[in-house]
DNA sequence: TGATACATGTAACGTGTTACATGATTCA
DNA sequence: TGAATCATGTAACACGTTACATGTATCA
């Protein structure tokens, strides 16, 4: 139950389209929530059902045309509600992690180089949260709403920071390995006993 | 597409029982992959349908009855090709990065309290994974096989290590802004002008 | 025999993903 | 007028979540 919610928010510091949106969650709003065009499109309708945005008055609602939304009081009044809520935190799930322990399993052969693969782009994501806290909060003293956001940001890098070390680290770690990690180990039963 | 490889990891480690399965993900696999006993079911259902794992022999299927399954030639050979292949990372979402985000612009009203409790949550996590390190991975040298697993567990605490840190200095900022984060701002639309 | 824990499931729904469809606008 | 791009959408499916259902074993 967040999707709405994180167009609430985008809507309340910019009323978009379902276009402007979609370029805004790939941009600024990607580094702590993504969502594709169709989930926006899904979402918006659902939001307009239920009362807690509208489209900006005076734009014909045909196919092709661009549409506007804004956030209306009851949906500024449930985004509050919302983030004050108790809520727990998401189970952990990490495919790159699982990979590795079924490294561990079944060899690693040919994990290096996605691992290489996923450090670049890691690091190229680093120095983009990087230049975007160059040029949107420049040194000391950001007025008290941008701290708030400069520290979603700082998470965005210091994560991205992390991932970069782990794989590094990795990737040491996997050079160092005897040739082929566990041997291939054909213990798979053909016929095994009970 | 990840949940049938972490089980075919889960049984390669170790032949299980659907329940048994549930309880080791709840355990030592929960800190890189979670599922549900009911997710878990389904999907043994699926990979014995694919040929990829099978029911031990001589047990009976009755409703009430255990049931362990082992990984067949097949299963193995997929995980491995899944290992081994490219994939990209997924997208970030981060419920907690939202709220502070939506907190920028509603108010942090409520905000704090959760915060702490996440907190005390992720310090809990932290020396639990700590004391998994101390038990399974003594000191220097562990078996090539097990230089993995550790990796896996490293990433693990570094995260909450993470995120104790960075949800400490979200309070510290949280405390210094004043009194209301934003003003109200009533700038929702009643009537607004184009 | 009745309660409790163990063990395996079904059903319904929300969200995320991928592929495709349709109308409008622009410009060569 | 035809291709490319902008913009909004539909459809189908995979996965995760929650609530509930059913059968077995144990033991008071």
């Amino acid at each position: 139950m967040s999707l709405p919610h994180a167009i609430l928010t985008a809507l309340l510091e910019k009323p978009s389209s379902g276009l402007e949106l979609t370029r805004r969650f790939d941009k600024s709003i990607g580094y702590f929530w993504s969502a594709t065009h169709q989930q926006i499109y899904r979402e918006l309708g659902k939001l307009e059902g239920e009362g807690l945005i509208r489209t900006l008055p005076a734009e014909q609602p045909a196919r092709g045309q661009k549409k506007r939304y804004e956030v209306l009081p009851a949906g500024r009044a449930e985004l509050a509600r919302w983030t004050a809520a108790a809520q727990d935190p998401k189970p952990q799930r990490d495919v790159l992690l699982l990979r590795l322990r079924a490294a561990a399993v079944v060899g690693t052969a040919g994990l290096e180089a996605d691992l290489r693969r996923h450090l670049e782009l890691h690091r190229r994501q680093l120095t983009e949260y990087q230049e975007i806290e160059r040029r949107d909060f420049p040194p000391d003293r950001d007025a008290p709403q941008d701290r708030l956001r400069h520290l979603v940001l700082r998470a965005g890098i210091d994560l991205e920071t992390f991932w970069t070390r782990w794989l590094t680290h990795a990737l040491t770690e996997l050079a160092a390995l005897p040739d082929e990690g566990p041997p291939p180990d054909p213990r798979t039963p053909d016929n095994t006993p009970a």
